[in-house]
DNA sequence: CGCACAGCTTCTGGATCCAAAAGCCCGGAC
DNA sequence: GTCCGGGCTTTTGGATCCAGAAGCTGTGCG
């Protein structure tokens, strides 16, 4: 397990590794329409990444001096990640990275568990041959990736298209959102043990192209469950008892 | 049904009620600790009440004019209300609020039926006289409250209150979300013709209380659809073929 | 009479500057 | 020696200012 590994609880002073942000800005400094974006997507891989690990202060100041901004660009960002509740502000004291304990983490996969079940179901009424096609290779494509955020955007992209023929766009953004929240642990798993988990996508192509919705429900579950788990051992390790609160001084 | 019936479709130039905007603002002027969320509760509240209808086009300069701020703590709440789905942000061209479609509605209701009959049941193992109480309190208060915000707010109370048992705070976090989409329209509904509303508060209460959890899932089901239904209505009646996208010119 | 191009206006998005509040540290007193 | 209070520093949040881009309008040409 390389420095990926999250050394979450402590981290609250400015100890901010300066220089991974700076790379991890060259890779996203490719046309945006707005600097706003952009460090919204910077920081997002960082959180994503755990180059910014939970319980992380970010000071506008020392990010955007990072990735060579303002500050103002830096606040619309921190507000945007503070709605997909991957930061938190402190009332004068700024931003932190927000941890997940393990009991949000149980009912982020209780909640996913239903929602995409449903969109499975949804999604398997409207399925074609074309699409188990693209999916086998996006889910080529995602077991190919091993690195940091592109391992996480490979995974979206698959379930983006497996769920993309139930036709529904609010389905899907809440489900997506639900995914970001527990999206650095998964990829925490990925780096300790996940070794089997490219037999979860094709069993579940398999299953799909099957056409039995309970059967392919049933794997679905299983791999939620089964990624669950693996997530729950990492955060009952990380940090016994580390809840959403960041541990500040007082 | 007064003038808080949405003009909708139209109102895409700089037809914005600044005074019904500075009475809003008059009302949430107490002890704010910063600005920019005071900012953002009250376009959120107008953007409820329908003083900022569907489709009306959101100008910095003019908001900060009717509220008396700058235009940057209005840019934190824009970014915050995009982020809850309320608004929209066009490229070059700032901010516009956003409409439902029906297909859209249908999915909201749908996913909330899934994710208020859990929250239910996990409530209803946890349920206590103390609760069923303030319930009842509770629904007495939404039932008395006429006007527009204060008529959302004490519905989300009432509901929050009874999710609380279940000790989910992500559940109740997506529902409230959910709730914040449509809730625009059900008060549209409430205006027009919703008489028989008070009796879903007691029946559900009711049914609660009676302990049978298939049965109280039956009425939330059933008041969802309900409401739905007239929500939908609205919908069709108000703006035949309008999506999401606003009717913006070229 | 209609269309197209150019200039103007207007609005968003970014940067720098300023004030206020909260935390931290040091000194003094008990 | 320890605890409390006051001043200092740091950092957020807000206001004003500036530049760039998109739309609108007026005019000229076909």
């Amino acid at each position: 397990m390389s420095e990926l590994t999250v050394p979450a609880g402590r981290a609250s002073g400015a100890g901010l590794d300066a220089a991974a942000l700076q790379q991890l800005a060259g890779k996203h400094q490719t046309g945006y329409r707005s600097v706003g974006v952009m460090v919204y997507d910077i920081l997002k891989d960082a959180i994503l990444t755990g180059t910014l690990p939970p319980g992380q202060r970010l000071r506008q100041e020392t990010l955007a001096e990072s990735i060579g901004v303002s500050r103002l660009p830096v606040r619309s960002a921190l507000i945007q990640l503070e709605a997909d509740g991957l930061v938190e502000f402190h009332e004068r004291r700024g931003a932190v990275v927000k941890s997940l304990s393990a009991d949000q983490a149980r009912e982020v996969y209780g909640i996913r568990t239903l929602l995409e079940v449903e969109a499975l179901r949804l999604s398997m009424a409207e399925m074609t041959p074309e699409r188990i096609a693209r999916l086998r290779e996006l889910g080529r494509t995602a077991d190919a990736e091993e690195e940091g955020a592109d391992f996480v955007d490979a995974r979206t992209e698959f379930y983006a298209e497996l769920y993309d023929a139930a036709h529904r766009p609010v389905l899907w953004e809440m489900i997506e959102q639900l995914r970001l929240k527990v999206g650095r642990y998964v990829l925490g798993w990925r780096l300790v043990g996940g070794a089997e988990h490219g037999h979860s996508h094709e069993e579940l192509i398999a299953a799909v192209e099957g056409g039995d919705v309970e059967h392919a429900s049933g794997v679905l579950r299983s791999h939620l469950e089964r990624v669950r788990d693996a997530v729950l051992e990492l955060l009952v390790a990380g940090e016994p008892g580390a809840t959403a609160g960041a541990p500040l001084r007082h």
